[in-house]
DNA sequence: CTACGTGCAAACTATTTGCCTACAA
DNA sequence: TTGTAGGCAAATAGTTTGCACGTAG
């Protein structure tokens, strides 16, 4: 059986308990030590594929060089703010229909996909970013 | 005005003379030097950005931690096998017609987006992969 | 003479791995 | 005692930058 892990515990407290969607390493670092949890980068790495292992986490590409994640809530699709980078999630998805096509067109089987908006979110747009 | 640049010239003669849709930097350099263009990595890198701020070359993200390339064509997503990691174009643009409907769904501006499509190819199918 | 293209090497950024210790089963 | 979580630090991987040199304009 597992042992106590209060750092993957902690990791997957941390994504869940928040909506957010782009996650990287180092915040889901310092959100543990805000609630008193120390740990090392490299124990929330691999906390954080352990997670993805279990299918609870996902891995999310912004684009940026840099592995975020989210917690698994079911399938979307995300937009992401280009002057503030805060990023969103997209109900529903806008590709599914698209599938046959592709494969007709391409010859390839699909099994999945990646679709991330970008623009301007409300407050940037208020700002006038 | 410009000078001779042989580096910048031949990268974007290998880009613009395939269909290939995920040049790696070490992949035009090896193009390069098959070529008869000796080069080195930083000058590649240095074109590859310089073709890209000029706009014939577009950045492709496939999510494998590494900087992909393409010769700017007009707008289209890609599929990549899972298998053999062969990327093709999709043409046209499955997308489009959300925009409205992410814009009132999130109160983001939509000012473009990125779509990757994966699955298996052709061959990696018939192969069974 | 001056600006720019290039090569070489070093700096960075972010991830990934090795190894050691401690503790729960 | 045995396996596994976790810390620490080193290794990787890939990109980016600094600097010096040469040459076209």
């Amino acid at each position: 059986m597992a042992r106590p892990s209060h750092v993957r515990d902690a990791v997957r407290e941390a994504l869940t308990d928040s909506s957010r969607h782009d996650w990287a390493i180092d915040d889901v670092l310092r959100e543990l030590r805000a609630r008193g949890v120390p740990a090392d980068f490299s124990s929330v790495f691999r906390a954080l594929a352990y997670w993805e292992r279990e299918g609870l986490v996902a891995r999310v590409e912004l684009g940026d060089g840099k592995a975020r994640f989210e917690a698994v809530h079911g399938h979307h699709e995300h937009v992401r703010c280009e002057s503030c980078g805060a990023v969103a999630a997209v109900p529903g998805c806008p590709v599914e229909t698209a599938r046959s096509q592709v494969e007709r067109a391409t010859g390839f089987a699909i099994t999945g996909h990646r679709l991330l908006f970008s623009g301007l979110c409300g407050d940037c747009r208020e700002a006038g970013a």
